[in-house]
DNA sequence: ACAATAAAAACGAACGTTCGTTCAGGAGCT
DNA sequence: AGCTCCTGAACGAACGTTCGTTTTTATTGT
């Protein structure tokens, strides 16, 4: 039935340990011998799919970025005006993320251990999911102003990103009137209209 | 002349090491060895002064954390429209980090080798500066949406902080369209103004 | 001002542990 | 037989911490 073969599920398996060891206790203080217990074989054996520990990590980081589970979110979003677009995708995204507050470490992890170094790599596999995107949007009802889609997106995914691990990391610890039930929603509001009011006739 | 003990002395020593080589190495890649010869003492004589590793990294967190240093640069700014507050404070905020690539290390090795445990109290320090903040922001001339001045801050800090991160990560990855000299001016026209053009009179 | 004394600080070898990695050999399968 | 995969003992290096000892500093008594 399944084609994959016994070197591959043990691989696999490699990965998932680590994946989940990472989650729990962070990279360094996660061993060969806690991944190789957890994925089911001795620690030399390890040593047969992987030449290093740093190495199971960048496998893990180019397969399993974070990333590539949020931007498929984005993309399945379906509206027809930028506005509808902007509010669903917000609330999705930040709702993806919560159900998934572990995969933020591994994100942090490669740029505190690995000083980003997978970054270039992993953002070479983003770009020509998001472009797509951008030209979605862009040609959704609505007028924006004149600033490059690309840039829009970026200002998105930071505002709403910064939104969710403010909430994760500060949260008990925010004054009231940093963090209600509508924050997203005024989040949303300045990211479309903005802090200011404009005049509408002087007055 | 300087009321500065030698153990004082020596203290600010061994915690300028850690902050140094955190810095350029990372937290668990940096040994209590490594430190000592920084700091220009001998092994055991660190702990003297620190009951263990963490335990400086604790002090450290606590005395140095960066949101210290970004905070009275955003306390400095003068301007008499919340317009000029944001375009001007933004500019600083982001010159301000840029001149400090390294400390963001700090901010992240917190939250990755210690899962941001020490956030609370560091957050406690924060708040106190940011109240008022809030107000003198508040009184400036403009009209705003009805939307709480702390979350208004919050997705200030977030939005800037956001561009900040990705310019230096992402950087040379970057699609030109997503970074430009105008894309931090477009920042905050969209923190201004939104990324809708409200119609004005129908058409 | 100076010597006596206690406290603080520095030393560096040693301890026990854990780490990532290697390797000679054994299974299980075709 | 030959190949892939696995085993687990062993290795050397590095780690954080301890400890008995010495040196430096600060305080006191005179």
């Amino acid at each position: 039935m399944v084609e994959e073969s016994k070197g591959e599920r043990t691989r696999q398996a490699i990965l998932d340990a680590m994946y989940s060891l990472i989650i729990e206790q962070g990279y360094a203080a996660t061993s060969m011998r806690q991944i190789a217990q957890r994925a089911g074989l001795a620690l030399g054996g390890i040593y047969n799919h992987f030449p290093s520990k740093d190495d199971i990590f960048s496998n893990l980081i180019l397969d399993r970025h974070p990333f590539f589970e949020i931007l498929p979110v984005l993309n399945s979003v379906e509206a027809d005006s930028i506005e509808t677009y902007v509010r669903t995708a917000a609330q999705l995204m930040v709702e993806e993320m919560g159900q998934h507050p572990d995969f933020i470490n591994l994100l942090l992890t490669e740029i505190v251990e690995f000083k980003g170094q997978h970054i270039p790599q992993v953002f070479n596999k983003i770009v020509p999911m998001v472009l797509p995107l951008g030209q979605r949007i862009a040609n959704l009802s609505g007028t924006t102003r004149n600033i490059p889609p690309l840039v829009m997106m970026r200002a998105f995914m930071g505002m709403f990103f910064s939104y969710y691990i403010t909430g994760v990391l500060l949260g008990p610890s925010m004054p009231p009137a940093m963090q209600t039930e509508q924050t997203l929603d005024h989040f949303v509001e300045i990211f479309l209209h903005g802090i200011l009011v404009e005049k509408e006739n002087g007055l």
